[in-house]
DNA sequence: AAGGTCTTGTCTACACCGTAGACCTAAGTC
DNA sequence: GACTTAGGTCTACGGTGTAGACAAGACCTT
């Protein structure tokens, strides 16, 4: 990727972050640049790709964020830590969580295959922390994907809810309430 | 509202059911109906309002039909009769489901007081199933809500992210899957 | 019946959008 | 030196939502 081509997704990435993904234009993003609109063309085939290589960079970024992180050993501990990064990102990039998450994306994984064969980078942290679960004990044993599926639609779903003004809460409370119904749900599973 | 609006608002709810919301633009309805794009905003502030008046439009028959459907006396069975209806239209009609369960909407109730008083016409559905489990012994006594609202959102997050292709599942499995998961689910809470 | 007001529609125009197509120019490459 | 290629520009087309001025009919009051 050329540096102009950096340059442009930089750009497109901070308008997306400060007002959703709605408020990148091609016109925008290209005076901001101090090009011409057509220049985008030049390196991407059209507003989508644009929008794509946005996505992509920033999940994958994510991804790493999170993988980076030691996890705690303990399993409500480890629970409580993927979903505070969960929500941290959730709510404090809202246009780009609903960007990447919501928005059908070309490269997206899908359930079951690509999550099984370990290629969703955010799921597998979810599937490992229920397998370190059922390991220490504390769920009972069984095949961990429906569950890390039935967690990661939950929250999913909340946040939806939550950011489409659904759940008329302040933030810290919206928080607990992820906390509270996901341990709920987690503990119908325990051992 | 005037038949002028009603035509209108049915015409752009066609476009909307058939392509969905981003198909709807004022000129295409106003074309749709045989009438000048600025004669909608004789009865619309602008285009939001014209799909705000779907949305509403849309879910009050929604609920209508829903409640309207005798309901199972058998736990189990409510819940499947609940899912079903759900999916239906999850389903069968994608487009507006996007639309009025996605979308930011204006009079949307909220979590916790507008549900717990009573005022979702589709949340009361399932937590009257809820208590009913509860009153059949199916279900531990509980304090329905956070249960309806989890049961609720599971379901949202599951359908959008089946809607955003990130489960790849013929309808009939996908179906399937969500009865399994809501079924793990409610097993969690059983008495 | 006359005059005034409200409703509903039209016409025109503006500012924006994505992007197709032709063109220019500089840097490599054979 | 001739050719190709990459990166950039200019112009233009067809689309969008909608503001503002205007016209015609309905309705209501006197």
């Amino acid at each position: 990727m050329s540096a102009t081509a950096a340059r442009l997704v930089e750009i497109a990435r901070e308008i997306l972050l400060a007002e959703g993904a709605a408020a990148v234009s091609m016109r925008r993003v290209a005076t901001a640049a101090g090009v011409t609109p057509m220049t985008i063309y030049r390196h991407f085939a059209n507003r989508e790709a644009l929008l794509a290589t946005i996505a992509d960079a920033s999940f994958a970024e994510i991804a790493e964020r999170w993988a980076a992180r030691p996890a705690a050993a303990d399993f409500d501990k480890r629970v409580t830590e993927l979903l505070d990064d969960h929500l941290d990102f959730a709510l404090g990039q809202p246009h780009l969580y609903d960007f990447v998450f919501t928005d059908p994306r070309e490269g997206a994984r899908r359930w079951p295959d690509d999550f099984r064969a370990g290629g969703s980078p955010s799921m597998n942290l979810v599937a490992d922390a229920l397998t370190g679960g059922i390991r220490q004990g504390a769920l009972r044993d069984q095949d961990v994907w429906p569950l890390a599926l039935t967690v990661a639609a939950l929250i999913h779903g909340l946040v939806q809810l939550f950011r489409g003004g659904r759940i008329d809460l302040p933030e810290p409370d919206f928080r607990a309430l992820v906390h509270q119904l996901v341990g709920k749900v987690l503990d119908g599973n325990r051992a």
